[in-house]
DNA sequence: GCTTTACATCGATCCAAGTCGATATATAAT
DNA sequence: ATTATATATCGACTTGGATCGATGTAAAGC
């Protein structure tokens, strides 16, 4: 994982909000993302296969669903990055809405997985 | 200064390897670093405007030359992410290369400034 | 004044990559 | 089998942005 690679990675707004999303949860689906995004499906399917391919995610497919999440062996410098920026864009948009909206699904457990 | 800002600044390597080398540097000409990245000057020039207009770089005019230097206002946020890149990347090419041609110029008062 | 040096900008070209809609695949349920 | 749901992929279009060479600007020295 070169500086490179995780800056073009997180250099998309879609991108960079889908992996603070999985800086904070162990896993989600795609249509969870889906929704907190507030995205047509595929885009957001689009930018995380660029992110698989970058080295970033790692998926898990489980019936009809696909759990996305970080993936485990990422680098110490490319978490402590992940981390900073997430604390650093915490509270502002669209950011806060994406969360707002993951937790919603959550609490309505109307998720779909 | 947001997130998105900061990785589509730091996606180009140019750019990477331009915020890298400041981050060593209290300030630097462009002629210097021309020299260390051994790329063309408005190659350098043209990379260094797009960190101006990002926000993350400052320049300062003296004489014929004009030194830059990483934002004196940035964000805790965003000096944390470049200084853990910088130690991320360290040892690595082609930023190992960059440095010992600073180095070497630095050391041989050939220096254009 | 002229020349040299340092830097920025312009114009043209070109390629990567994002977006969108439609469709394909695959699993589960009835 | 048929249908529905979740996800991925494809093709077409479009745009942002990187590259390069040439030229412009501005300061310093002679």
């Amino acid at each position: 994982m070169t500086p490179e690679t995780l800056f073009k990675a997180l250099s998309d707004l879609t991108r960079l909000r889908c992996v603070l999303l999985l800086a904070q949860q162990p896993e989600l689906c795609v249509c969870d993302l889906t929704h907190a995004l507030a995205l047509p499906q595929p885009k957001v399917s689009h930018h995380l296969g660029n992110l698989r391919k970058a080295g970033l995610v790692l998926d898990r497919k489980q019936g009809l669903w696909c759990f996305y999440r970080l993936h485990p062996q990422l680098p110490d410098w490319v978490r402590e990055v992940i981390e900073t920026t997430r604390r650093g864009a915490a509270g502002q948009p669209p950011f806060v809405e994406d969360l707002a909206r993951l937790d919603e699904t959550a609490r309505q457990a109307s998720s779909c997985c």
